[in-house]
DNA sequence: CTCAAAATCTTTTTT
DNA sequence: AGATTTTGAG
């Protein structure tokens, strides 16, 4: 019986059945296949632009029309936007009134809102503060300072990371104290009291009321290990369980994601592990490598047919991804055209990368009838965006950029958020350092290091030992005291008012009466006018955000929603006023985005891959995996720009063309300067591996605007760069150990010894060597122009 | 206690 | 180079 013969017989046949036809009829076979499994465990492995949003999305759609009740479904995306869009996507073939119950969201927010709700069984209060990344190392900075601690052995940003991955992992201060090899390995670093500071600063963050990313995480799932009763009333409540990105989930999110689908096993992850790039912070590409182990019966599909670019992208995509030893099998391949060749050019620095992107986008534009909005500019690193910003701004291309410091990051915008959180709640010990002496009411850091100290004292808040400041002695004069009980007195009275106003009076109040707006107005520099703007703006939101809770019908747009809102907002999420507009981010912010024009600048060795992540296999991998997902952004052309000296540390630098440039295969390159300038270019005069003459290096400089000669080595030259590698063209590292030197010598470990020695370790004997620092890229591993020195 | 000058670090990527 | 933190004088 044909659908339309079906659709007769019933009188008013359901719409969703209906629109649900035709929309599968949109998909391919490949897509269709895991949108039609409505039960049991399947993980979809999906090439980049294979349409795993949609498939999600219909999925989502399918199990709705097979009764599934949307209150039974969670869903969960990468950023609350991808899940705004597909829920109104959602909206749009079932109908928002049903659309409505779906639970969908980030990791962090849908189990920030269950936190709320059970947080009394933690102990925790139910508007708990989320301290961000800022908040948590400053309470971190506090605590190695009040342990006397050495500063430079006990980095706190080192000391947060740490930390972070310990909670990604599961490991609370018990579970650490409980395993030597842990102990042990801090130890080695130097840092024998780790776990002191890590059991401090998990106790600050309970006694304020607070929860960092990562509690969100290991405190749901403490929640669901200690309280079964709670466990089973989630995994009923969330029958069909959805993830996007599976690639980049840590082992926290993963035990959650087991835990809740332990009961009925619906669960449907979706990933590309090519495209794993969130190792740093915890993601664990086992996840999905392993997926098939953990569930029984899985089913595996594959979406390998890319919609979205050109053959000439996808084939150089693979042409790079290939270089990867780990990876699942997968043939990413399109029916699309074969497009322009990718572009690479060389500029002379920064600002020249700059004009060169900004007037090819112009000339793209006015060629082929384009918007603003169909370029992004990727980069590797925020700071690589300001030579962009300079020169799209001189052309007057509109351009936004995503990412780097936000809105809810600025200064002025973080002391009045800093005010609402002491608010709803005054334990919050990091918002209430902020803005105690701000506006300045004379509250200076001798008064606060008195209070804090009496605050661990008696294990009370520093608002409540404020409260109680005249039972207690200490020994701070009455004026000041008068300051303090002046300030919680004010906090007090805002608390009052927030318990029956909404988030915008009460907000707009504590921009009037706390003397913020005041102190901006003051200094009447340009700056100081952006700022009030910037609270103007901000209050804006507030009213809007308000706006927008009246329509929904459990909530009331009170200050503690707003709070939370925010708290886990990242600059993708917000709103975009429809404008026309560059985009320029990190390549990181730009997973799950794509472009007709893709910009990847700054393709330099030590910027991209990043310096950082050369010391291993797996961290040039992942830079490998990051440089796939830029490339694949894009749609109809990509171009690559390299610079010959680079602004780094406020210094010029030398640059290298980066690796991944060569990795491509050449076919489906179209190079604007001369190849065989690309492959050796000495940038300037070196004798051997390095030396530059400094008299030979300004004449050198290159021209504005000209590029320089092209100048290919000299066989003799050739020759000697050569020597220190191994017989292919690749620069070694760290990574690509064993190599042989063209000596004969096998290396098979290196690490660096103090000043400039470099032990060496291969065929069984040690040696030292002196490596100059200056040419050989400092201690970045890169050996290729660096001048070994044997000297034992 | 406050402000400004000086010293110091910083550049990986983010929820 | 730019931001941030520390210092020192008033």
């Amino acid at each position: 019986m044909d659908i339309g013969f079906y659709l007769f017989l019933v009188n008013s046949p359901p719409k969703i059945v209906e629109d649900l036809e035709n929309y599968l009829a949109e998909l391919n076979d490949a897509q269709r296949a895991p949108v039609l499994q409505k039960d049991g465990p399947m993980i979809v492995i999906a090439g980049a632009g294979s349409g795993k949003t949609r498939v999600l999305t219909y999925r989502i759609a399918y199990l709705m029309s097979q009764g599934v009740d949307p209150f039974n479904i969670l869903s969960l995306t990468f950023t609350n936007k991808a899940a705004r869009e597909m829920k109104h996507r959602i909206s749009s073939i079932v109908g928002s009134s049903e659309a409505k119950n779906l639970w969908m969201g980030t990791f962090h927010s849908i189990f920030a809102k269950i936190l709320r709700m059970e947080a009394s069984k933690l102990g925790y209060p139910s508007n708990f503060t989320i301290y961000d990344t800022q908040d948590s190392q400053s309470v971190l900075r506090a605590i190695i300072k009040e342990m006397g601690l050495d500063k430079d052995v006990y980095k706190y940003k080192q000391v947060y990371s740490r930390i972070s991955s310990f909670k990604n992992s599961l490991i609370t201060v018990k579970a650490y104290f409980q395993d030597g090899e842990l102990q042990e390995a801090d130890a080695m670093a130097k840092r024998p009291r780790l776990g002191e500071i890590y059991k401090e600063y998990v106790d600050r963050c309970f006694k304020a009321g607070a929860m960092d990313f990562d509690d969100l995480l290991l405190k749901t799932n403490e929640l669901l290990n200690r309280f079964p009763d709670v466990l089973q009333k989630y995994q009923n409540r969330f029958r069909y369980i959805l993830v996007d990105e599976y690639q980049d989930t840590n082992h926290s999110q993963y035990l959650i994601v087991r835990a809740l689908s332990d009961k009925f096993q619906n669960i449907c992850v979706v990933g590309d592990d090519a495209q794993s790039i969130y190792a740093f912070r915890g993601a664990n590409i086992n996840n999905i490598l392993n997926f098939q182990r953990d569930y029984e019966g899985v089913e595996m599909y594959r979406l390998e047919q890319n919609y979205r670019s050109t053959k000439n992208i996808v084939e150089a995509a693979n042409s790079i991804i290939d270089k990867n030893k780990t990876k699942l099998e997968k043939v990413v391949w399109t029916a699309n055209d074969d497009g322009p060749k990718i572009v690479v050019n060389r500029l002379i620095n920064d600002g020249e990368e700059g004009r060169f992107v900004a007037s090819s986008i112009f000339e793209n534009k006015m060629e082929h009838q384009l918007k603003n909005g169909d370029f992004a500019i990727l980069y590797r690193t925020n700071a690589q965006s300001r030579a962009m910003e300079d020169a799209l701004r001189k052309k007057d291309i509109p351009y936004r950029i995503y990412g780097g410091l936000s809105f809810y990051q600025r200064k002025e915008i973080k002391d009045v958020l800093a005010y609402l959180r002491l608010i709803v709640n005054p334990k919050d010990e990091e918002a209430l350092k902020r803005v105690i002496n701000f506006p300045a009411r004379g509250i200076g850091s001798t008064t606060m290091d008195k209070l804090t100290l009496a605050s661990n004292h008696y294990k009370r808040s520093i608002f409540e030992v404020i409260e109680n400041i005249e039972r207690i002695d200490l020994k701070i004069n009455k004026g000041t005291q008068t300051k303090l009980k002046n300030f919680t007195n004010m906090v007090k009275s805002f608390q009052i008012m927030a318990s029956n106003e909404n988030a915008f009076t009460v907000a707009e109040t504590v921009a009037k009466k706390t003397g913020l707006v005041q102190e901006l107005k003051k200094d009447g520099t340009p700056e100081g006018v952006a700022r009030i703007e910037n609270v103007e703006e901000l209050l804006n939101g507030i009213q809007d955000f308000v706006d927008g809770q009246k329509e929904l019908a459990d909530a009331d747009g009170s200050l503690g929603e707003f709070l939370e809102d925010v708290a886990l907002m990242t600059d993708l999420d917000q709103e975009t006023p429809d404008e026309d507009r560059v985009a320029l981010m990190t390549i990181h912010l730009a997973k799950g985005l794509e472009f007709p024009y893709v910009y990847i600048v700054g393709l330099e060795e030590d910027l991209f891959p990043s310096g950082m992540s050369m010391n291993t296999r797996s961290e040039l991998e992942e830079e490998r995996r990051l440089f796939y997902v830029a490339l694949t952004r894009a749609e109809k052309q990509a171009y690559l720009t390299y610079v010959q000296s680079r602004f780094r540390w406020g210094k010029l630098i030398d640059a290298e063309p980066s690796r991944f440039i060569e990795e491509i295969d050449d076919q489906y390159l179209d190079y604007m300067i001369p190849q065989d300038d690309y492959k050796y270019k000495p940038l300037v005069d070196r004798d051997i591996f390095g030396e530059v003459d400094k008299s030979k290096l300004r004449q050198n400089k290159p021209q504005r605007g000209t590029p320089p000669p092209a100048h290919k080595p000299t066989e003799e030259e050739l020759r000697k760069l050569r020597r220190l590698r191994p017989a292919d063209a690749s620069t070694p590292t760290k990574a690509d150990l064993p190599i042989q030197l063209e000596t004969g010598q096998m290396v098979e470990h290196m690490r660096f010894g103090k000043g400039k020695v470099l032990n060496i370790e291969g065929a069984g004997q040690d040696k030292k060597a002196e490596i100059d620092f200056e040419t050989g890229g400092m201690k970045k591993l890169l050996l290729r122009f660096a001048k070994l020195k044997i000297l034992s």
